[in-house]
DNA sequence: ACAATTAATACGCGATCGCGTATGTTGACA
DNA sequence: TGTCAACATACGCGATCGCGTATTAATTGT
């Protein structure tokens, strides 16, 4: 359960927000350890896809958590492009 | 050993690109699928820090992998602050 | 060694980043 | 219901995105 999914910006940005709750924080103070504008975070969080992978990593780094890249588990081989 | 874990942008390139390779395909065919440059997918995988979100996710879909945010495993809690 | 494929880099473009700063908006609790 | 903290959004700025297009490495195969 620790482990959490984010197959797109939007589930990445919940499962940040939810950390950064959990651990407690603001997004001023969050942002505030790696050096991002609480606007930032807000970003970050609310799913936005043009946020830089620079940004992502902080969060991550501050909320100390780490990335794992994993072959896709279930279902949704999908066809790609239907979603372009 | 199917679990890579990215810490940072460089670390996140370089899986990405081991993938692809694996899936015996060209920064071009990559970009193809999802409607990226050449150009860009080789800034993605160069580890550059800029790279949007958007882009990341792209890829991960096309090489069917997917993204898992965790807690930092070993060590590694680190100085937050002397990374900046 | 050479040719061919693949990857890295460049230019100009419109769009958007994250920045500082500041202001709305929302939600919780007194 | 009013106040205050937390979050979302806005403006102008310099920097950089990803784009098309093209060129220059670098890698691979024979």
């Amino acid at each position: 359960m620790t482990d959490q999914i984010a197959r797109n910006e939007k589930q990445l940005g919940a499962i940040l927000r939810r950390a950064r709750r959990q651990a407690d924080l603001t997004q001023e103070a969050l942002g505030k350890q790696i050096h991002l504008r609480q606007a930032t975070v807000s970003r970050l969080e609310a799913g936005e896809p043009a946020v830089q992978l620079s940004t992502l990593m902080a969060a991550l780094y501050a909320l100390d958590l780490e990335l794992v890249v994993r072959p896709r588990s279930k279902g949704s081989a999908a066809e790609i492009e239907d979603l372009f």
